[in-house]
DNA sequence: GGAATAGTTAGCGATATGGCTAAGCATGAT
DNA sequence: ATCATGCTTAGCCATATCGCTAACTATTCC
């Protein structure tokens, strides 16, 4: 399952993990160094780079090498297919909420398990 | 770091499998038993529980057993703090895309490595 | 009662994830 | 040339994830 997987999956994974939610909110206000990323983290380089390049290949991240320095900057339209993806759930979810709104009066006239 | 993750966290994570997003999305449909959403993944029963347990401490559906079916429904609401974590990113991230331009300019200018 | 159905539990194996240290390499400063 | 800085690579460890089979429990049907 961890071959070809697709964007959404990709992206959803990168956005799991705290530290790289952090990450992402620290780039939103300025392109970073790896180091000033780490920095708050408390984290080893090492730990942050692999952080970093879960981010990168979900899209969400850039980075270029300025001689020994790597920046890092957001990629703004990388949350796009989320937003999309989150949407189509709703238009669905919504569309069904009759059926749902039934489904729901059943189990608490029944009582949850 | 998988100790007492955030809500949010718990939510990507869940979302971050498409067996996971296909059986919301059926869900959506309308609700179903647990033999119902294995067949179209052609995933054994126990992995399906699996899935719906992970579903189910997400927040994103609730389960109700009556007799020995047990039904399978979505939280209509589960997915607003992502939402909400999207939104608030939006902002952030497009607030700043001036910053975010002079950046790139620079990156395109000298060459992407 | 006995058989079929629906779900559950236990546990295995392969792989992925998230942290680390140690060591290496390239660049910039002196 | 030397040394400090900034990143990178390799590899280890613990835990989590995702699939499975086998065996069990609980309903329902005949």
């Amino acid at each position: 399952m961890a071959k070809h997987d697709s964007d959404l999956s990709l992206l959803f994974r990168a956005l799991a993990d705290p530290t790289r939610r952090s990450i992402l909110t620290r780039l939103a206000e300025t392109p970073a160094r790896v180091t000033d990323l780490a920095g708050p983290t408390g984290l080893r380089l090492p730990t942050v780079m692999r952080h970093l390049s879960v981010l990168e290949q979900a899209g969400l991240i850039t980075t270029s090498k300025d001689g020994r320095i790597r920046t890092c900057a957001i990629v703004p339209q990388a949350l796009d297919p989320v937003r999309t993806w989150l949407d189509e759930q709703r238009d669905i979810w919504e569309a069904r909420l009759d059926r749902l709104d039934a489904f729901v009066m059943n189990v608490m006239k029944e009582g949850k398990e």
